[in-house]
DNA sequence: CTGAAAGCGCTTACAG
DNA sequence: CTGAAAGCGCTTACAG
């Protein structure tokens, strides 16, 4: 049983305001005091119950995050990076989990509002998502839905599909195959986007049986990255959105016999740890992960503190830079 | 302004402890009552406040977890499985890293305690740890520490280790570098035990210059990787205890242009999805993450429940298995 | 510098 | 089936 302030007062021969005021450090306590306080409540492990200070003080010291999912390499990073910058401040953070389902998202705001967070980084899965306190600053990271007036941070995603498919079509590829996630989210738009700007600069078009849309898994990438290989003629390059895809893509490739990048070029968005020892080394768009995290837990914390001046949504994207590998030859 | 349970009261004509009990689903509530009070809750997007609910009735619904690091694919793995079970038996969880500081360990069990976790799952970086409140059942995952009395889940690293071992052996290893991280934690000291073991059971000894213990990162592999390297006469073969020693370790390999396996064979304790696109395609020991994910999970969950007449600690041990791919080859 | 008191938003015996 | 009341453990004006 944790001691409670009665008891350390108690102890103490003073009054619970007074022992209160000694944990918390407010000034205008008897330096002697404070130290018989502080003294006694180090002594019985004393811990204030966060709860009991939540519903007095309506601040639960607490930062929502809702994300897709933790084994997402991306994901992971940027919550490492949060964690990190919310605790710096005093901030506890609580994750939900929505595996880009709108009714798990619901829920998940459900859950956080009744957690009483008082700031909110969220991972949006459906386009229009309602947090039930409208006085909470939400901050959107990576993607974004289509609220307006929402923060809004990101990588460059289009700018990063069209860095890649320029260095394809530099080296002579025209016949590209791109390979995406689920259409839904602003992240495969924009990079469907940059891919197709890339090309129509280039007089050409991404040709309809050559873009792939599917899931951010490494299965879907493999199967997408056979049905390329299944087509006539065959691409001389294929693109996928993200380093799942990518996995399932160079599986798929080593097990049709398909050498990289002498039969076909593979290039992808993102660049986790393992890129440069696979079979190839992969060429990428490396995602500013930390950065992304980083600029987020800024711009909650600076609309937390109030100190603010700029009402107006921020639109933030962070860019990226190209990794040359060995998995894009000349055709 | 989130609407409290006195508006809805108000606004149904009942008095707040029967909105409590309608919206709790307490028996004996008139169902034309209820379904007014659920109505208006429903319309006015009632959350109830977790703090109050939490202070009155001295339980906070929320389970702790305290990990060394998010990034780690095994922890981010066994993270996933705690948090969808504890969600399905209607638990928060509340996540605390250490980065293997014994300082942060001690600050995050406080934390933890201030939130009034009502289980917790721990992996501990501290041989001996204090969590405040004694009633609070706790299961060490993965590592353990010198505490007697805590259950603890693992996967079966002595035998895995020994595998790996007896695999190079066959194979004609006799010289073979075994790289670990921090010495201290239980699961480097059993996967050396169970090397040792191994070796010794075939009549040789694990030579001290062979034996590589610093940190679980890829810089450490690498560093490892290249002092092995050196040696005189070289090692045959080379066994990482980790993924990310064998990131490292595979690097190096490839920046001294040390062909896996021709010049070098690697293994690996540990199997992230990447280890079968890498150059080249990695043997290894298979943890069971899933598994020791659940296990903890159904064990803190069933203490949790008090259904649990055996109140002496569990001491569980989940199986891996080899997995030979092409790192190995005979001497 | 200190204490008595109110009250945060709920739940839960207790009485009707 | 319903309501009035107590109280969870704190913080914070307010009075001294």
């Amino acid at each position: 049983m944790p001691a409670s302030l009665k008891q350390i007062a108690r102890e103490c021969g003073v009054s619970i305001s007074t022992a209160s005021r000694a944990l918390n450090g407010h000034p205008g306590v008897n330096p002697a005091t404070r130290e018989r306080v502080l003294a006694a409540a180090g002594r019985a492990g004393y811990r204030p119950n966060n709860a009991a200070r939540a519903l007095r003080s309506r601040s639960s010291g607490t930062i929502g995050v809702v994300l897709p999912d933790m084994l997402n390499n991306f994901y992971a990073a940027c919550t490492a990076v949060l964690q990190e910058q919310f605790e710096q401040h005093g901030y506890g953070m609580v994750l939900a989990v929505t595996r880009n389902d709108p009714a798990r998202e619901r829920e998940a705001l459900r859950r956080l509002a009744s957690a009483q967070v008082e700031g909110l980084v969220l991972v949006p899965t459906s386009r229009r998502w309602e947090f039930p306190d409208a006085r909470v600053p939400v901050v959107e990271m990576n993607r974004h839905s289509s609220r307006a007036g929402i923060d809004v941070v990101q990588s460059e995603e289009r700018e990063g599909s069209r860095e890649i498919i320029d260095h394809l079509l530099g080296l002579g590829h025209e016949r590209i195959a791109v390979i995406v996630g689920e259409p839904q989210f602003s992240t495969t738009a924009e990079r469907v986007d940059g891919a197709r700007a890339a090309l129509e600069a280039a007089g050409l078009r991404l040709a309809p049986e050559l873009l792939l849309a599917g899931r951010h898994t490494r299965a879907w990438g493999a199967e997408a990255f056979r049905t390329a290989w299944s087509l006539e003629p065959r691409p001389t390059a294929v693109f996928t959105a993200s380093s799942e895809l990518a996995l399932g893509a160079l599986h798929a490739a080593q097990q049709l016999g398909a050498a990289v990048p002498r039969d076909v070029s593979l290039a992808a968005f993102g660049d986790p740890d393992w890129f440069d020892v696979c079979r190839p080394p992969l060429t990428c768009f490396e995602q500013p992960l930390q950065e992304v995290g980083m600029i987020t837990a800024q711009l909650l914390l600076s609309r937390l503190s109030g100190d603010q001046p700029d009402h107006r949504a921020s639109r933030v994207r962070v860019a990226g830079r190209l990794v040359i590998r060995d998995s894009v030859a000349p055709t």
